[in-house]
RNA sequence: GGCUCUGUAGCUCAGUUGGUAGAGCGAACGACUGAAAAUCGUUAGGUCACCGGAUCGAUGCCGGUCGGAGCCA
């Protein structure tokens, strides 16, 4: 039997209320679970009504963890991510209790449930490597890449500076690029990664009320408290800026809300494309999503 | 009613001194190993409002029709 459940899907696809039912209906059977975040956004403090995170009631009913582990000033990479989740879940198993790993951040969750050992960064490197990138142009960095990394070089474009600039960091840290990486990663642990699968039209339904919602909910008095403390990372988040624009006076209500839709659907494209490509996860219609879950995995 | 401006890709707009058109955004698809709700790539969309005229040839010139904006009455 799996150790641990994943649960992922587009933003908006119903992760959140989808992993509550589960652990209710596992606890009714007899286990002990706890929910693991596997969202990038929802691991910073006071990015409540943005990041669509569960209220700490709802979360009350069982053990959350990775929510709130940072300020929004700080950062939190994918590595340091990785390895809290990980210490988590071991935590969780340790005391006999069942892991549900739930989120929609594709790269995070790979971190966790595959074998992924991310190399190490080198600040010195990279600001030579990127006032390199300054003087000499992207195309010659990738030239020098094809020449030590040619593999990886293939697959980059001029476009992709970032990129270019850590397969060269890599290179000069290990003597390898980017392509010691195996496309196929083998499993961190035993698990079972369920997707929630939601038509397009709908999801987008969904997304725009939801959106309608998170700003009647207070998103743009969320904003001002937020507001000059996000860092890089947290002032990613979409929703942010847009309201920004709007207290600023640059654009509308409506635009606002419009464009936060419009980008939330697009990121949630985005999150399939990644999905996709994981053959690893079993698809679920929301309406047997549950049964289906503990049919599958056998609970 | 008169005058002026305007109608080009789903949206906002460039453009062609007449040889059937581009950008940004969006869309579809893809990449993705320490910023990932980030970053980057590929592709598809247009009888250039409609009708007629002059021209070898019109989206571009001329006339008209229909729509939009502004000013005057």
């Amino acid at each position: 039997m799996a150790e641990f459940i994943v649960i992922l899907g587009p933003t908006a696809s119903g992760k959140s209320g989808l992993s509550l039912e589960l652990a209710s209906e596992l606890q009714k059977r007899g286990y002990s679970p706890e929910i693991v975040n596997a969202d990038s956004m929802q691991l910073y403090k006071d990015m409540d009504i943005a990041t669509a995170k569960l209220s700490v009631m709802e979360r009350e009913q069982f053990p959350h963890h990775m929510f709130d582990i940072s300020d929004p000033e700080d950062e939190i990479t994918v590595v340091q991510y990785q390895k809290k989740a990980r210490e988590v879940i071991e935590e969780i198993l340790n005391r006999g209790g069942f892991p549900i790993l739930v989120g929609g951040s594709m790269l995070y969750l790979q971190s966790v449930v595959y074998e992924m050992d991310f190399a190490p960064t080198d600040e010195q490197i990279r600001q030579k490597l990127e006032s390199e990138l300054e003087s000499q142009g992207a195309g010659a960095m990738l030239a020098r890449l094809r020449e030590v990394d040619s593999e990886s070089a293939e697959r980059l474009s001029v476009g992709d500076a970032r990129r270019i600039i850590r397969a060269l960091e890599l290179y000069q840290l290990r003597g390898r690029g980017l392509d010691e990486f195996n496309k196929k990663p083998a499993f961190w642990k035993d698990c079972m990664i369920f997707g929630l699968d939601v038509e397009r039209a709908l999801l987008r339904e969904r997304i725009n009320a939801r959106v309608e919602q998170m700003w009647d909910s207070g998103l743009v008095e969320e904003t001002k408290l937020l507001r000059d403390r996000l860092s890089t990372t947290a002032k990613a988040a979409i929703g942010y800026q847009q309201v920004e624009m709007f207290i600023d006076g640059e654009i509308t209500k409506q635009q606002a809300i419009e464009q936060i839709q419009l980008s939330t659907s697009r990121y949630a494209k985005k999150q399939m494309t990644w999905f996709r490509r994981d053959e690893n996860i079993h698809w679920l219609t929301s309406s047997e999503a549950l049964v289906e879950i503990l049919d599958r995995a056998r609970l």
